[in-house]
DNA sequence: GCCGTTTTCGGCCCGACTGTTTTCAGTCG
């Protein structure tokens, strides 16, 4: 089994913060640390990478030692500084940073002063009443400490859907404090990241207080962490983090970069306005204290020399360089697509008619959408048979006889059974405009066996779309195993399309599988999976993806006209 | 440990809040 990407990175992090406990020089955890990042999300794989010869070295933030690092990871899947590291600072000393208020210089202080090395050992010494005497620590550090043993935080991510609906709540709460001149949610979730780990809100008011006092007497308040002038933490019923920060109008635009984030993306434009002798933070671009800029997002970034970067690009994957010279990519917006690939009826799951979907669809503005019903051996969703196929053909002739600047293409969400093979026969699919190929069942293949079994759907023929290419649900199912970089080359070589599924469950492919989809050429079709009418509007989650993947319209299917769409599906068969 | 139109050394983003202290270090985002 070879390394993979994020084993590598999670090594570096676990190196990184063993380094910083240790007390090492802090930027070269900090370069362990960019180096999992830039890992983590690298669009193929380290192994491949070096099998093919590539310089490891030519990517940003891994140099010359980190390269040879990496080279023998791959060999020999162990890491020999993590090793002296763990058996320098024994125990589970990640475990006891992980708490709030811990950092390194304090978990540092613990093991040496106390011996604590593990949570247990913690356990003890806050029982026996040791730590309360250590220096910097009091009755509150305890306290906090023990409530936080006692019932560790739950780590989750929020569907971004989840937190849209937190975040209208308390939107619509906090805008009616007076005084109060604009409120909106920055973070990860403007950048439109398919989950959120925290609310960011950034509000422009005279009196910050005045927004922060109201921000923790919000009737879904379970506690909050920090309340001052400008910023205030709160923790939400659900779980939900929400950070507040208050600025001066003058400073918004500012703010809204620095809380937008990424932390990544910010260090890069900090790092900018160094080399011209300034200073950025979330108040403004400063030459020494004259403000330069600070009231927009565009005036700050036309400063440092630099296109306005879309949110969802702001990650520091190498916008900051194509923004410098004007090359960032023009991204799709949910105004460029024309249709709708992937609908269902109630001639299988669905909950409208064909005509009722048709119609919906109209009213969105599109000129077509395909209707993909469950094929035979999805039986829980009433899947089609071949006879029943083709009696909703003939419907689907019906309603488009009936609608006047509208297409119902005919489509089928067919299964791809185990084998690889579709679960109706050609001469079924021969009378369809597109053919969506999913896997429904037997998730648990080995890797090379899911990999081989979705591949022969992609050679076939018949088949346009690969449907949720990796299977996952968000918070609720992993993806299967499957070689994703093999997947991508067979459809580029076989001219199939993937899905980018809209669903807010799935969002799949996500980002860095749509990025590298592009990157190998292979076009994507961004669909709603709708099963009701309110579905089809879950075509702008898939729209946020896509642009987070760096997609043009050029790039997807269903922002062509009819005719132009119905001229790529042909070419196949 | 990385990086370079300040290039092989000497930099590396910046500020708010908390707790424990009595002027600030540590943590966090």
């Amino acid at each position: 089994m070879p390394v993979q990407n994020a084993e590598i990175a999670e090594m570096f992090d676990h190196t990184a913060e063993l380094l910083e406990i240790k007390g090492d020089n802090p930027f070269r955890s900090r370069a362990y640390r960019n180096a999992a990042r830039v890992i983590e999300r690298l669009p193929k794989s380290i192994t491949g990478l070096l099998k093919a010869g590539e310089d490891l070295s030519e990517l940003p933030g891994i140099g010359k030692d980190l390269a040879g690092k990496i080279a023998a990871i791959v060999t020999t899947h162990k890491f020999d500084v993590l090793e002296r590291l763990k058996r320098e600072l024994p125990g589970d000393l990640g475990e006891i940073a992980a708490l709030p208020g811990l950092g390194p210089k304090r978990v540092k202080l613990l093991y040496d002063s106390l011996g604590v090395r593990t949570l247990d050992d913690l356990r003890r010494v806050i029982q026996s009443g040791r730590l309360r005497d250590l220096k910097g620590f009091g009755l509150k550090s305890e306290q906090k400490l023990v409530a936080a043993l006692a019932k560790p935080p739950a780590e989750r991510r929020f569907k971004l859907v989840e937190a849209e609906a937190e975040a209208e709540a308390l939107l619509a709460y906090l805008r009616k404090t007076k005084g109060l001149a604009e409120a909106v949610v920055a973070g990860s979730f403007r950048r439109r990241r398919d989950t959120v780990g925290d609310l960011d809100v950034l509000a422009i008011a005279r009196n910050g207080a005045a927004v922060g006092n109201r921000l923790v007497r919000y009737e879904n308040v379970a506690h909050v962490v920090a309340h001052g002038p400008t910023r205030t933490t709160i923790i939400l019923r659900s779980g939900l983090q929400v950070d507040l920060r208050v600025v001066p109008k003058a400073s918004y635009g500012a703010a809204l970069m620095y809380f937008t984030g990424s932390k990544a993306h910010n260090i890069a434009l900090r790092g900018l306005a160094n080399d011209h002798g300034w200073k950025l933070n979330e108040y403004g671009l400063f030459d020494d204290r004259r403000r330069i800029a600070g009231a927009t997002e565009n005036e700050i970034y036309r400063k440092l020399g630099l296109a306005m970067v879309p949110p969802e690009m702001r990650e520091d994957r190498g916008e900051v360089a194509l923004a410098a010279t004007g090359d960032l990519p023009k991204l799709i917006t949910l105004g460029d697509i024309r249709g709708d690939l992937h609908v269902h009826s109630r001639w299988s799951d669905g909950t409208a008619s064909i005509e009722e979907m048709a119609i919906a669809a109209k009213a969105r503005g599109y000129a077509y959408i395909a209707i993909t019903d469950h094929s035979k051996h999805v039986t829980i969703a009433h899947g089609l048979d071949s006879a029943h196929l083709a009696r909703q053909l003939d419907e689907i002739d019906r309603v488009n006889e009936r609608l006047s600047g509208f297409t119902v293409l005919k489509g089928a969400e067919v299964d791809i059974l185990a084998d690889g093979k579709l679960d109706l026969p050609d001469k079924v699919l021969v009378r369809l405009d597109l053919i969506v190929a999913a896997v429904h069942y037997k998730f648990d293949l080995s890797r090379k066996a899911q990999t081989e079994r979705i591949i022969r759907a992609i050679t076939n023929p018949y088949v346009s779309v690969i449907a949720h290419p990796t299977g996952r649900l968000i918070n609720e199912r992993v993806p299967y195993e499957v070689d994703m970089e093999e997947i991508i080359a067979a459809a580029a070589e076989h001219g199939c399309c993937l899905e980018l599924n809209g669903d807010p469950d799935r969002l799949d492919l996500d980002d860095i599988h749509a990025h590298a989809a592009k990157l190998n050429g292979v076009r994507l079709a961004i669909s709603s999976d709708a099963h009701a009418i309110g579905g089809l509007g879950n075509m702008r989650f898939g729209v946020d993806q896509a642009r987070r993947g760096w997609l043009e319209a050029g790039e997807v299917i269903n922002t062509r006209p009819i005719a132009e769409l119905r001229m790529l599906l042909k070419r196949r068969h």
